[in-house]
Order: C-alpha cells, then sequence, then structure tokens
DNA sequence: CCGAATCCGACTTGATACTG
DNA sequence: CAGTATCAAGTCGGATTCGG
C-alpha cells in the first residue's frame, strides 16, 4: 500500500472528458487497456484449458516475472474473472482458473486471436513497405509529393 | 528520430521465448497491445463511421494531445490499417480513413466492444467487491482464512 | 490546419532478494 | 511453492513550442 501503484490507474473523477457520447468507447478502451497489457491474454488463454498452478502458468508462459505474474492474476482476479483457490498445504499450492465471466471473454479475446493470427502476415507486410518507403523519403522529405 | 523511442518496441530477437506454443499467443499479444494503446480503438470505431480529418478526430475524442494523435495514426497507418491522404491546399487537409484490413479489424474489435459494454457492470461490481473484502482483511492478514 | 521536436512526469515492467 | 518489497530502467502520455 505503500506506492499504491500498482492498481488501475483510471482516476474516476476524470472520467467526464468531453461528452457522454463517448462513454461506450472510453468503456471498451478500458476493457482493452485491462486485457491488452502484455500478459493477461496470454494468462486468460492458458487458463482457458483448465486450471492451472502459480507456477505451471509461469513455466508455460516464460518470460514473464513473479512480479508481473502476481499483479496480472490479482488484476483479473479483482474483475472477476479468474478465480483464486489457495490450499494451505506445507508446500503451498493456490490454483487459478477462469470464472463464467473470463469463459466469455475468452471468445470475443479468442475472435480477436483469430483474425490476429490470419492477418499478422499481412500487418507485417504493411510495416515493412511503410518503414521502406519511410526510410527513402526522410532524407530529403517531409511526407508528401515524391511523385 | 533522436530519441527512437516512439516506434514499435517488439524485439525481433527476443520473440523466441521458449517454444513455438506460444506463438500465437504472442501475436494476439502483440496486436492486443496495438489497438489497447488507450487510443487506437477510440480511432478505429470513430473511423469506422467514415473518413475523418485530424482536428475532426481529435474534437470527437477530446483528451487526446496533438503528439497521441498524430502517433496512433502513424502507428495505425504503419500497420495498414487506416490510410492517411493529404491534400496540399493553403490551409493543409488531410483525411484518415480505415484501410479494408482496418474494416476488418473493425469486426472483432466492435465484439469485444460489444461484451466490454454488456460486461462492465459486472467487472465494476467484482471490482467494488474485491476491494472491499481486501479492506477488510488487509488490516492484520494477508489472504487466507478469515473464516 | 497539420504535425514535428523537446522537455518532463507518471505508469509499467523487470531483476533481485527476502519471507512463510 | 507462492508471494512480497525494493530498486532501476524503459515506455507512455501530455504540455508546450515551433514550422510548413
Amino acid at each position: 500500500m505503500k506506492d499504491a501503484q500498482e492498481r488501475t490507474a483510471t482516476s474516476p473523477e476524470h472520467t467526464r472528458v468531453s461528452d457522454i457520447e463517448s462513454h461506450d468507447c472510453r468503456a471498451v478502451s478500458g476493457i482493452l487497456q485491462r486485457i491488452g497489457d502484455k500478459w493477461s491474454v496470454l494468462i486468460i488463454s492458458r487458463l482457458g484449458e483448465g486450471s492451472r498452478r502459480f507456477n505451471e502458468i509461469k513455466r508455460m508462459i516464460g518470460g514473464i516475472s513473479q512480479r508481473m505474474l502476481t499483479l496480472t492474476l490479482r488484476n483479473l482476479e479483482r474483475d472477476g474473472l479468474v478465480k483464486r483457490t489457495v490450499t494451505p498445504t506445507v508446500p503451498p499450492r493456490v490454483d487459478y482458473e477462469l470464472t463464467d465471466l473470463g469463459k466469455e471473454l475468452l471468445i470475443p479475446v479468442q475472435a480477436l486471436g483469430a483474425w490476429a493470427i490470419e492477418h499478422t502476415p499481412c500487418i507485417t507486410a504493411a510495416r515493412a513497405r511503410f518503414d521502406a518507403a519511410e526510410a527513402a523519403e526522410t532524407p530529403q522529405q517531409q511526407r508528401v509529393s515524391t511523385g
């Protein structure tokens, strides 16, 4: 509780940016930032296969630190997306699994995932094209004319 | 180009985290971080209605700085999601619109958006519950037992 | 009107060490 | 095994300023 930086940073007072028209989009944006935070989707996907233990998840993902795993898991739990079950045995055991809400989220997330997998080559190609074009014109021009 | 910090930060060499099984998930994660970066979804949504000018988007979203709008738009353009059209008139005019790829992305994004709008109350409630429970046990205990 | 460049604060992420 | 605490670095985002 010292830093108070690890929780959600959505300022409740700052929500009224301009008008009511954007409240839908902000909701979407908020969800996307929660699940788009680099680890959440990976975890949710793994958990979609079934209940998993802490280090099991850690091992499956590979590259995540305990800190980030704990943090992400707690945020997910906080949002009611995953359920945490502790078994106070001598070697402590904690299992995580998706809640019904989490399982529902899995559906649109996987849809997006399917899109991503299908179109990643397109995006990669687009980036290559863009970078090439940028590199070709930067030395002398801004971004207009040339042809 | 001084800082070179504004472009994508996905390390190409670091992609091989552990094994091949996670390559799908990392693709999803990558896409999610692109579109989950606080402004992309808002912009894509607005652009889904049709072609828009720079300050038009800025005004519609409200709360975004030129810097972020420019940056986000360029990243989106780089990924082949939006098309940029300049009209070199005396007051410069630049229009942005979704490409076909962008329009396709709009579909799963809107699905996720629908989910978000529908379940935001659930999540908010879950958060409230979690925070209340946390506040009730933190003063003396960690996260186990209590009852 | 569109956008680039700079400065700077805040949040995020990670490495490491320590506890139960 | 599971989780916390601390510290350092990297990235993001915003205000401001300047140019076409």
